[in-house]
DNA sequence: GTGAAAGCGCTAACAG
DNA sequence: CTGTTAGCGCTTTCAC
């Protein structure tokens, strides 16, 4: 039928469990149960409901239901950028994770800050949310007290070393840099540059680094430079950084923060005509599948992003789901030996 | 103090603006208006309210507030996918515009399926958001019956070729496709090849391809062969389909749907050793950064995604701002001429 | 500038 | 399997 309305009557006023009862011939509770799945209902019944329902557009209130139950089927995200591939994948994980238990993701962008972090999930806690998916192990006091006091699930993704607050996913940042630094000193690499974005403010980058510098010194490696441009990652801002560091410091290798910068690192040697990797190595980090496109395959380190995200939103969303061991969930990585190292 | 509690007491209670009012001496009211920046409060009140709720760690119900109000600060997004760039960008826009307007964005992914949209919208209204944004202007008849009925602001972003619900904002894909086709008929060529991806779901590519097309052909060039593959687009997909269309139909150019699937076909020319334009011409959709990187610029039409989310966001969320004139906002694009072509 | 009363629409708990 | 009762915590409205 045209003229059939949701959540409002023609003449404003609101549809509500009441006029869905009273058209089906049953009570308000019967419809509660009904537009739940709870309960056991006649099928019937619950046919009358639903065709009551759909006839005058009834939209079920989850405003009402969760001020009752003092909870509702959202979880909080909190990613630090969209720009990066990484959380778009963490995030596609955790979207269909969350799709299939019912449950809706209600998102932020940090920017990497922590304060603005602890802002969303302030905002994020007046919606008395399931849970929240928070990124690495680092977060303010104040975000620490809330979640503690709210008692809600939480689960931090990407980074291992650390503490959780209660379950992270994720893979051991340092144990990835450290496995690079010694394919590197396989290979022969002594003079090593490293290339970061963002500032500085990807922590689990700077865990990864500090954990492969410390690795390549023991060995009698040197960390010949080390440049961290303001900027967001990207192809473009890589082949910036790469061209610095070959002409200030001759380095035989440049370890990139991750495989956007490397791919950048790529096209400068192309666009140049430097031999990748006979006078400069290049390796990268996350296994980006654009990689697979690129003329030459750049060493880098996979980390299974999307299974990341989805293991990350069940433990939110099900609450029967048990915590992994130790509270971290390790999804390991596995070093990708291209031909540029 | 270190027993500061968020959202509920020790004993499990929840913590109220009741509680907060006590601890300030004044009415729950008062509490109220406070919390939303409401009504005029004498400076002193403010701060005592303020000082009391973070002591006892109060957390806003905004579930409470939104059933009083029938309304939320939320609104819905559904976008295609996030794997592609142009969503996540037209995403961040939406996110940062909200961000200023004290909004928050509930989102699901359709997959390019208006079923899923369906149930993703019908999925929103329960929690009675401020308003929507949808990508693209194909909804089925249940999504408009249903947004008229909830009485909400709803954008559709991406496509302009058609009539909006309300207010659409994006660029012509239509015209986009004419622009490049009369560039490219400039340039002399003639037999032309289309490769696209998503197995045909994506609609705007649809439009733009097919108007492109007319203009191809009113001049008496010919589409020599048009490949859609199932898959999401990526650089690898663009450097298969490149190798098939190459292959069995030696176009002298050929037109991709995105700027990814235009990369991956310049990445196999150049593994190749095919001389791009000389052998074969390409082009792409959407000027994406990352083109800026690779060792040859590739034709493309630029799209400004984050000014397309950001003012599709304060639409929604702003209810003094009117629609744009006719209900459209054509942000235009830019054939950006690079030497592929 | 502040307070009191009333009720938004639903669901937990229990009764039948 | 279905119905009744009693709020959940806030904001609207009106009074002072």
């Amino acid at each position: 039928m045209s003229t059939k309305q949701f959540g409002k009557t023609k003449a404003g006023t609101r549809v509500t469990m009441h006029d869905v009862a009273a058209r089906a011939g049953v009570s308000q509770m019967t419809v509660s149960r009904v537009m739940r799945d709870a309960g056991a209902i006649s099928p019937e019944v619950r046919k009358k409901v639903v065709k009551a329902a759909a006839e005058i557009g009834y939209v079920h209130n989850r405003l009402a239901g969760g001020m009752r139950t003092t909870t509702t089927p959202l979880v909080g995200v909190v990613v630090p950028t969209l720009q990066n591939r990484v959380f778009t994948e963490v995030l596609t994980g955790i979207s269909d994770a969350l799709a299939t238990q019912g449950i809706r993701p209600v998102f932020g962008v940090s920017e990497y800050s922590l304060e603005a972090e602890e802002a969303l999930v302030l905002d994020f806690l007046s919606w008395r949310p399931r849970g929240l998916v928070l990124a690495g192990l680092e977060h303010t006091d104040t975000v620490r007290q809330m979640i503690a006091a709210a008692d809600i699930r939480v689960s931090e993704v990407m980074d291992m070393d650390g503490d959780p607050i209660m379950a992270s996913f994720g893979v051991s940042q340092a144990e990835a840099g450290r496995d690079m630094a010694r394919h590197m000193l396989d290979r022969g690499y002594r003079r090593i540059a490293y290339a970061a974005s963002q500032g500085g403010r990807d922590k689990r980058a700077g865990k990864r680094f500090e954990a492969f510098a410390a690795v390549i010194r023991d060995a009698g490696g040197q960390i010949v430079d080390d440049i961290t441009a303001e900027d967001p990652s990207s192809l473009v801002l890589g082949r910036q950084l790469t061209g610095t560091l070959l002409a200030r410091s001759c380095p035989d290798a440049i370890y990139f923060s991750n495989d956007d910068l490397a791919g950048g690192g790529l096209m400068h040697c192309l666009a140049e005509g430097i031999s990748v990797p006979k006078d400069v190595a290049l390796a990268g980090f996350n296994g980006l599948s654009f990689l697979e496109a690129l003329p030459q395959r750049i060493t880098t380190t996979a980390t299974p992003r999307y299974e990341i995200g989805r293991d990350a939103a069940l433990f939110v969303a099900d609450p029967s789901r048990p915590a992994p061991d130790g509270g971290r969930q390790d999804f390991g990585t596995r070093l990708i030996v291209g031909n540029t190292t």
